[in-house]
DNA sequence: GTAAAATAGGCATAAACATGCAAAAAAGCG
DNA sequence: CGCTTTTTTGCATGTTTATGCCTATTTTAC
């Protein structure tokens, strides 16, 4: 009953943009003070954004930096921004390297103070102009098939920084065979910044579920939360779901 | 909903450049106290930069590296040739940060076996291509204004490389000041990359040359030669010889 | 200098809110 | 099924917040 109406708060929500208390009560029949209660679960579960008021959806506060990255890939924005409006201000993140991780770091607000870590160089150069983030750049010799540092001196680094959060562009996700990468020297990387964080967001495309790449990164109990697209298969999305990841939808 | 108005006024200052209090009131249907009240509020949040009579978006007064290289110039091109000319295969180079060296990277056969040192991410990207070298990336924090990692971690990383050459593009050279630049983090990234390196090569236009800046990097009987150009002053020349540095010039 | 606009602070009001409590509904269990 | 336990819900309470209006003050423009 509950996860009924809660699901029809972020339908109107999606729809509309924004949802009033009142305005919800009335319409499903049920008194403010429960749709407040709905409203404040909610927002702790970071399904939405609660004001004064009433909610707002999370990704309406995320502005359009992406004029930077040349062919604009919508659905890769798209997943970026709902990947934003998982962050927190004064978090520390990892982002790992790719295409996806590129069009995350567009998508910071360039006022969020962060302690944003990676090891990828054109993830550090989209992130100049974001005065109140400190970029750490990790170091060593650079892997250029990925175009990220890899090897001993990157993963010591690694080793010794602790992050709320590690966001992670996937190449291959499989449910049994958890999330694997084409180079070993990448998945070792992976796999350090994973165990440093606190959570771990896997984003990727709906082609990307079901694959199996060279080498294994981890095992999906290790994720909580995959961002994908609404292609996806939805035996697949079960399968991945009865590893106890969340699915965010986009 | 005060958030969803402070998005729409947010919104209106990424587009319009300004916001008018008076405006906003009567476009948002809400009384001019309120309006100022939240932009007091965003401005204390850094969100913007409030005014009498409104609010002016943050400006931003970083360049925008990534995008200078394209007007080529074709005078640093020369003068990158010039030092990719003393380069032996098989060494170990320095790469300092600047546009200078984001043309001697380019300037960089692509089947020259190297190992090169740098702790700007843009001059690592420049040599993705370069498959037999080597590319080693400073990590640490990245230090925006000059794009470049800088700090104890970087610091550190350096001291523990032996180089056999260290580019240096300068901003400043001053026969008695020696090599200075404006931040002092940078000054001491340099500092420890020519101490530990057995030759250090600055290059630099002629209008460098008679200049100095705020943080002492090092005096010129460190360095050991100078590429600038044919315009440079001929007096100034002589005593920057006397400094016992060798001059090319392109 | 003055006049007009913008602003800050105080105050009142209505809406939104949190909290405690009891009834109702749902879930668990023999 | 009947019983207990837990969860959910609605209501009453007092509190907080947002807003608009007022006035005194500051800033700007001329």
């Amino acid at each position: 009953m509950i996860a009924d109406r809660q699901q029809q708060i972020l339908q109107r929500l999606n729809q509309a943009g924004k949802v009033l208390a009142t305005e919800l009560a009335e319409e499903l029949g049920v008194s403010e003070d429960t749709i407040r209660r709905d409203l404040n679960k909610m927002g702790q579960l970071n399904l939405l954004r609660r004001v004064h008021g009433g909610a707002l959806p999370l990704q309406l506060d995320v502005p359009d930096y992406a004029d930077r990255l040349e062919k604009k890939d919508p659905k890769k924005q798209k997943r970026a921004n709902q990947a934003v409006s998982l962050l927190k201000p004064g978090q520390t993140i990892f982002i790992n390297s790719g295409e996806t991780c590129r069009y995350l770091a567009l998508a910071i607000p360039k006022e969020m103070p962060l302690t944003i870590v990676t090891a990828c160089p054109l993830v550090a150069c989209e992130l100049v102009h974001h005065h109140k983030a400190e970029v750490i750049l990790l170091g060593g010799v650079l892997f250029k098939p990925a175009l990220r540092c890899a090897g001993a001196i990157a993963l010591d680094m690694v080793r010794r920084i602790r992050a709320d959060i590690c966001f992670m562009g996937i190449c291959a996700l499989h449910p049994e065979h958890g999330i694997t990468a084409k180079y070993i020297e990448e998945a070792a990387m992976m796999r350090a910044m994973i165990e440093q964080s606190d959570q771990t967001i896997a984003m990727g495309g709906s082609d990307r579920l079901g694959l199996i790449s060279n080498h294994e990164i981890t095992p999906l109990k290790q994720l909580d939360a995959l961002i994908t697209d609404k292609d996806a298969d939805p035996t697949m999305l079960k399968l991945i779901k009865a590893k106890n990841m969340a699915i965010i939808l986009v």
